[in-house]
DNA sequence: ATAATCCTTCCCATCATGGGAAGGTCAAGG
DNA sequence: CCTTGACCTTCCCATGATGGGAAGGATTAT
């Protein structure tokens, strides 16, 4: 298969694919005489669970370590839940941040008139 | 002032006070005869918008705008509630998606042993 | 006068992704 | 057999907001 139907089958763009040949996160693709570069079902299989897991929002380091574990029959499984457990307690980092910003915004906005007078608190509070 | 105690005063460094100037958002700083930039109070007071709007999460595109309707007397409070309320949408939606991948996590989290033994149910579900 | 600190511009890196150019390859159809 | 179009290759550039650092000039303090 060549790249463009591995990208189609696995959600990945060629681009992608030959990003994550070149920063290691994938092994170098086998090479056609010509340089095209050649994927088989495994390979398509892989860039599914990369896919899958860049949609489940992990960052390429963690994939990394997850790809490591999950070609790893002797793993242990709280290593896997180890990395989920981390990369939770940065989305909830992430949520009780915007959420703060939202909470702040909410109460200048509901503060402002909204209507053809100057006066408001939203600039006044970032004038401050 | 310099800008490296217009970086001080104003809590922006000062690669960003030269970086906003480059983009446009701030006015080209007046320079003294050996080229060095010099900073109002004035100025500084724009940093200090510009630095809080940033603590507010807007983006760029929006905080140009914030600076014009600042600086324009005779601004509709509308305007400046429509930016905020967007900016609240954009924070609302990056919430939720956040909170659904947590969610999703989760679930998949709470079914992994964590122990020694190699089964997951995360790495199942990357797998698919 | 000299050293230390500040300033200038310019380049590079982040992170994951896409756009696009220049040029080689392959498959289908006349 | 040759052309055409679709595909592939590598390489460079851009994003957004930020920092690091180098090379060289300016200012300030000793």
């Amino acid at each position: 298969m060549n790249i463009g139907q591995a990208a189609e089958a696995s959600g990945v763009s060629a681009k992608m694919i030959r990003y994550y040949e070149n920063i290691g996160l994938l092994p170098e693709a086998y090479r056609s005489a010509s340089g095209y570069r050649k994927y088989s079902a495994a390979d398509i299989h892989r860039l599914k669970f990369v896919r899958r897991a860049r949609d489940f929002g992990f960052p390429m380091a963690q994939i990394v370590e997850l790809l490591a574990l999950w070609s790893d029959r002797a793993r242990p499984s709280s290593e896997v839940k180890r990395i989920a457990l981390a990369h939770m307690d940065e989305l909830d980092a992430k949520i009780k941040h915007l959420r703060a910003l939202q909470k702040s915004l909410k109460t200048l906005a509901s503060h402002c008139h909204g209507d053809e007078r100057p006066d408001c608190p939203i600039l006044e509070e970032l004038e401050h």
